[in-house]
RNA sequence: GGCGAGGUAGCUCAGUUGGUUAGAGCACAGGAUUCAUAACCCUGAGGUCGAGAGUUCAAAUCUCUCUCUCGCCA
């Protein structure tokens, strides 16, 4: 087990924004606690980390907000740095991919690939910004759906109807640049052909063997990682192209690819490689030692990344030789803010720097809740309500409360002195039995993976604190039976200690504090499980204890959500302000006769009900003033039925009669709508009665 | 649309190869207690395991259909 190196990434963020919790549950404080922990068992560990800062997302924007995109990489990566320092991820480095050592890194290691004869060239054409003499990514270029005419539909998918879409498909496409049509250039990249990987890999991420060697425990890789590699596996890879027109990135290293640089699957992991290169560097290490022979690589992740690490990526290292493949891709699901996902764009966030400023007093406080819901096996939710819950009712009552009433009782029967422990009784040897058990639970939990459990089970030590006081009362043995009050206080300290070390890779500050309270310095994982970690006669510190844990007070949890729905609804009025209402062109023009073959009607709405397997279409009958008959409108998102009911509204009379969902529509209610796709009924005054003429 | 992962107590989550009365923590109720941050400790109530059908002596677990959420891909 020992004697061997690990190398924990955690993904890079994308120096576009700031980070915000569900970053942090998902991948940044898992992947650190498990650091914390490798390191207190001695295990030779590097924990490389950097900001990937390349892309078209950042050029864009970088045109949009008339800056730079160094200028914006510059920034995010100063926030997120600091943000990481100040919440305590103990990387070793974290560096960034603008960095010279990351681009010498990426480069040399495409050109190794490239002259394995790793990549196929392919030459395709794609639209052309010609204004902004750029190539267009699939999502800057909008046009007509081919499929329901919807006239924002995006190059790679209509977000209206659904339909996949690729650039070309658009009808009138637009660059989003420039506001002009794209023109079709030729251009050549470089692709990988995954389809030749997918023997190996398919029995590496099964059965974990590669060249017949055992790499890794298939038993040990998540469901969700294992589900989506096989599916992608059996499905059938094909060839993916490693390099994108762009000019702000890893430079493709060869003469004829200028305006080229390496896409984000040859750019962003390769960082973990010059990070590490960079860290070792700095510390007198050599960088290779922790990428080749028995050194163990582990990815934290979040879900959408899965493919990425454990496919793509492992067929670079492959294709490159010599490095080793991963260990394990500890992918995490998503975390969601009080009942909505995370999002940047709607200002629904908690943000990790603005949390670390108005709250530097509560790093562990947070953790301990982040922990204690840690997307591990399906989507969580972070409300403030629970985590003012779990911090007063877990960590505050079960941990605060016992490290204070151990060590108070110290205090008042021992001068702060550790007493001796005399002879046992039966309820000592079972505590003193169970303590041994917990450093091995622990350990098995987090080499799973299992994090939030292990977390738990140090909860549960604490808990065994209690539960031992509550037994034994000491209190009330003091009155009459000292000696006996020394062994139980002994024993009580020694849990006390031990909970220093249990919950150091999870709470490191607040183990820290513990450990001064008790005067007893940092002690390692070894200790683990002991009940003779303080010898007899050891003083603790001479102040009393202050407070481990402040509870979290009402006022706080209300003015926490109030922020956020404050944030959210600036944000909305931000967007409304600065999106000037855009209607769509006029149509093209029509004759009066035209216009004068419709026959529009007032009509009044009698009955209404939804159309069954429907989520849009109400069933209305509508008397027209000449007859009574059924139309079939699809506002059912926007009016329930019984509002509609009485309704005065404007009938297209002669429209041919058409069946939906089974149900024959004589005609169509007309509609005005407005940017935000709400809708309204076109009415009359109420003296009008349904049959009038609308003309 | 295809694929993957999920849907278990009010909330957050466990449930190994199908096997007694489906578990834990929090919240809730009752009890006990007063060293301690009105905390701790004990007990209890609470679930047609998303819906429906099937296989089986036996299904949260296996099969099929449907449905909702998230992700990936097209």
């Amino acid at each position: 087990m020992k004697n061997n190196k690990y190398t924990v990434t955690a993904a890079l963020p994308y120096a576009n924004g700031p980070l915000h919790l569900g970053h942090v549950a998902g991948v940044y404080l898992p992947a650190d606690i498990f650091v914390r922990f490798l390191r207190m068992k001695k295990e030779d560990v590097v924990f490389v980390c950097a900001s990937d800062e390349h892309g078209a997302a950042i050029t864009l924007r970088a045109k949009k907000e008339g800056t730079t995109p160094q200028e914006i990489v510059d920034k995010y990566h100063q926030i997120n740095k600091k943000a990481f320092a100040d919440f305590g991820i103990g990387f070793d480095i974290y560096s960034r991919t603008s960095n010279p050592i990351h681009h010498q890194t990426a480069s040399d290691y495409f050109k190794v690939l490239n002259d394995k004869g790793s990549f196929t060239k392919k030459t395709t054409e794609q639209y052309y910004d010609e204004d902004y003499n750029q190539f267009l990514a699939d999502r800057y270029i909008t046009g007509t759906c081919p499929t329901c005419s919807n006239e924002g539909a995006y190059g790679d998918q209509c977000e209206k109807c659904g339909s996949a879409l690729s650039p070309t498909d658009l009808i009138n496409p637009v660059s989003t640049l420039s506001g002009k049509t794209p023109i079709l250039r030729e251009t050549t990249h470089w692709f990988l052909p995954m389809d030749k990987h997918e023997d190996w890999l398919r029995t590496w991420i099964k059965e974990g063997k590669l060249d017949g060697v055992q790499q890794h425990d298939p038993k040990l890789w998540r469901n969700q990682v294992n589900g989506q590699c096989m599916s992608w596996i059996d499905g059938g890879l094909h060839a993916r192209a490693m390099t994108r027109d762009l000019d702000w990135g890893v430079k493709v290293p060869i003469e004829a690819a200028d305006g080229k640089v390496l896409y984000v699957w040859l750019d962003a992991p390769i960082g973990y490689i010059s990070a590490t290169k960079e860290w070792a560097a700095e510390n007198d290490k050599n960088w290779e030692d922790y990428w080749t022979g028995d050194t163990k690589l582990i990815h934290f992740i979040g879900k959408d990344n899965i493919v990425f690490h454990a496919i793509i990526f492992p067929i670079l290292l492959k294709e490159h030789g010599g490095l080793i493949l991963p260990d394990n891709v500890p992918a995490y699901e998503f975390l969601n803010l009080e009942g909505d996902k995370f999002s940047t764009s709607r200002n629904w966030a908690v943000w990790l720097h603005e949390y670390m400023a108005e709250n530097p007093d509560k790093i562990d406080e947070l953790k301990y809740v982040l922990t204690s819901i840690a997307p591990e096996s399906k989507d969580a939710e972070f409300t403030w309500k629970e985590f003012q819950s779990r911090i007063n009712n877990e960590l505050a009552d079960i941990l605060g409360n016992f490290v204070n009433r151990a060590i108070v009782l110290t205090h008042k029967y021992f001068d702060a002195k550790v007493p001796s422990r005399g002879e046992l009784e039966d309820v000592d040897k079972d505590v003193i039995a169970q303590m041994a058990e917990f450093p091995d639970k622990i350990e098995g939990l987090i080499r799973k993976y299992k994090i939030r459990e292990a977390q738990s089970e140090a909860m549960n030590f604490a808990r065994l604190g209690n539960k031992y006081l509550a037994e034994t009362e000491p209190w009330k043995l003091a009155k009459t039976d000292m000696s006996r009050v020394e062994t139980i206080m002994n024993i009580a300290l020694q849990i006390t200690a031990n909970l220093t070390i249990v919950f150091a890779p999870f709470l490191p500050g607040k183990a820290a504090k513990i450990a001064e309270f008790l005067n007893c310095g940092t002690l390692g994982w070894e200790h683990a499980g002991s009940a003779d970690i303080l010898p007899a006669g050891h003083s603790l510190d001479e102040n009393k204890p202050s407070i481990l844990i402040s509870k979290i007070e009402d006022s706080f949890v209300d003015a926490q959500v109030a922020k956020l729905e404050a944030s959210k609804l600036e944000k909305a009025a931000e967007d409304k302000a600065a999106q000037p209402v855009t209607h769509p062109d006029q149509k093209t023009e029509t004759s009066f006769d035209d216009f004068m073959k419709m026959d529009i009607r007032v009509g009044e709405i009698l009955e209404a009900e939804k159309v069954k397997k429907s989520d849009k279409l109400l069933k209305l009958l509508v008397d027209t003033g000449l007859d009574k008959r059924t139309v079939v409108s699809g506002i059912a998102e926007h009016f329930a039925p019984e509002d509609v009911i009485g309704k005065k509204v404007s009938v297209l009379m002669n429209l041919a009669p058409r069946k939906i969902r089974g149900v024959e529509s004589q005609g169509m209610i007309l509609m005005a709508e407005n940017a935000e796709g709400k809708l309204s009924f076109v009415s009359p005054d109420d003296s009008f009665t349904a049959g009038c003429e609308i003309r």
